[in-house]
DNA sequence: ATTAGCACTCGTAAGTGGAGAGTGCTAAAA
DNA sequence: TTTTAGCACTCTCCACTTACGAGTGCTAAT
């Protein structure tokens, strides 16, 4: 998608379209040949600049909305700015030090650093910050842990629930009750938990699922003490409804954006927003390219995005991918800007969850 | 603040009313007497209508947005409404089994439970429904588990973490990363383990954090094993940030809502709602009747609710109340059908809990 | 006590007419 | 050949007017 055929732009071409996105990103508004003139100053009269918007305008890269009316960028136009034209921007140090201490002071566990760190992006950003929560697949499972629940009546014969503490490698800690046949004593819990500790620590959750699955696997395991009730509820420890969630913040920030003004405008985005098992989809895929990505208007697949883009790095722990995070903004954003500050969070972040978890 | 003083009203000033606030509810413009007339046929002229309506508005209970137009309720009406006129609709059994499928069909976690209940709230409302997490203050321990978290380098010597589980009586979980002196080993952290079980199941969180913060308390407990360590290890432990948090879901719906489509209506409820700490602290406050509570308009304290009503009510598991549950609909709102669902859904939602808890 | 009739009020929607911004084109200048 | 000045044209936006309809309050009759 990436750079297939950008006829390389000539000088002005670029400053003029540089100087449209930037203007337009401003005001919201078509920029106008004399609005060039006068603010971006580069020695030429209006009426060259209209030639060569003319000219962008057939390249598909500015379009006017009326036909007496200034232009505006194109997708494409961004696109090209995106890919090629724009430099990242050196984020001050006031911010990066404002990112870093916020982080800092977090505490609180890992679901409550994810909200407040899709906050600390809203907030930076002026946009909408997300951070979705790890995929737990390929998780490595640092240890577990089986404690019986008692029934109400404290009888000894466990009335078939045990909750499981699962510690992963990254410092995610997931739990989760599962159901337990009544022959199983407080003992054979305890021994389930030894077995399973040994064998099962060091791999990741989903070939764990796949040997939980497979009862000669099981047989490997635990050899002649396997039985039915052990084999099923090894297979419900692990059974986990691995749902990625998504922690979103800042919604209300579309409200100060003037193309969003109109009600028919910013319903179907907040219809969408709502929908985050949806947005949770867009970005769970399978991340080939670590960095930055930035997705501009429709190239986003579901509708209620077509004024937006969306700018995601996902962030680590021990080195290992987690999660993604990233900002949610109008296809006119400050680009450079919000990217270097999914960028530079990214990093503190997962340096915090190197240090915490 | 209920029935304090309301004049009885004959039985033509209760029909009218009654009529107003219904065909209000149904088209949100202001209502005229021949609608009245027409749709209620109660047997009197418009002209009869218009006096009555004159009547009721020198009571304050309806009023004219201009000098031309019909008569829409004011605040004060609906409270006369509620809490004198509207008689509870019963749900249909449709209605009824539909709550009751959704809820046993609930799996995962607590959160996700609680979040998929303001799903359902929403989605039976056509408005946002809304749920509270427990206050855990007041919750009793069940049973809490220690799990030390090796350290990267597999040394038998705590890199200073250890993971607190806490179980609580009504079933809820909460886990906790405790940082933890070098000086004290496996073995005395399972020791810690064992007495903290030993001496503080059965007691209210609130409870065990006092005793953790006062060391003659504490030395009674652990007697002479009492250290620095411990004692700092123990208050680490309970010294849950016990924050409140509230699942809500769609807000959207508003956008449906005639009274919201223009933007600097629906911007401040939006900007209200992203403030989920705000949302929470107006309902988790004691409650010292049960059942269910209907807030009206700009009884709601927090600016952006001043067109809303809220309909609330508690949960519980196990006989001790839990949290709050709700729907947050526009003024002019179907009372009777919600507080019908509300209240359903709160004890269906309370059933659940005991069962899988 | 109720009703019919009528004058009056007010909001909404549709239509009208500049003013302003911006373009494209053409012809002259560099 | 490229750039510029000038001009006619187009389109939106806003303020203004007008007509219409819904609904009231009042009065006089039932």
């Amino acid at each position: 998608m990436r750079a297939l055929a950008t006829p390389t732009l000539d000088f002005r071409k670029r400053e003029v379209l540089e100087a449209i996105i930037e203007c337009y990103n401003q005001t919201a508004t078509p920029v106008g040949s004399r609005t060039i003139e006068r603010r971006y100053g580069m020695g030429v009269s209006a009426a060259t600049i209209r030639n060569t918007m003319a000219d962008l305008e057939e390249l598909g890269y500015v379009t006017q909305p009326h036909p007496s009316a200034g232009r505006v960028p194109t997708e494409i136009g961004y696109r090209v700015y995106v890919d090629t034209l724009m430099e990242a921007e050196e984020l001050s140090n006031k911010e990066k030090l404002l990112i870093q201490e916020r982080c800092a002071s977090l505490d609180g566990g890992f679901e409550e650093v994810i909200e407040q760190i899709s906050k600390i992006l809203s907030e930076i950003s002026h946009y909408i910050g997300f951070v979705l929560t790890p995929e737990l697949h390929g998780s490595i499972l640092r240890r577990l842990e089986l404690i019986p629940i008692d029934g109400e009546d404290d009888s000894t014969e466990y009335q078939g629930k045990v909750l499981a503490v699962l510690l992963m490698a990254s410092g995610v800690v997931k739990n989760h009750i599962v159901p337990v046949s009544k022959d199983l004593t407080d003992q054979d819990i305890r021994r389930i938990s030894r077995i399973l500790n040994e064998k099962l620590v060091g791999l990741s959750l989903q070939h764990i699922q796949q040997i939980s699955q497979d009862t000669a696997h099981l047989k490997a395991i635990f050899d002649t003490y396997l039985s039915d009730s052990v084999a099923a509820f090894t297979r419900n420890t692990f059974s986990l409804n691995q749902e990625i969630h998504i922690y979103l913040d800042g919604a209300s920030n579309f409200f100060s954006q003037p193309e969003f003004l109109q009600v028919d405008k910013i319903e179907p985005l907040f219809r969408l927003l709502e929908q985050k098992e949806r947005i949770a989809g867009l970005f769970s895929l399978p991340q080939p390219t670590a960095g930055i990505q930035v997705v501009i208007g429709s190239e986003n697949k579901y509708e209620g995005m077509e004024m937006c883009s969306v700018v995601h790095s996902c962030y680590t722990s021990r080195g290992d991918v987690m999660g993604t995070i990233g900002v949610i903004g109008p296809t006119r954003m400050q680009y450079p800007r919000i990217v270097s500050i999914v960028d530079f969070t990214a990093q503190v972040m997962s340096q915090v969850f190197e240090h915490t978890l």
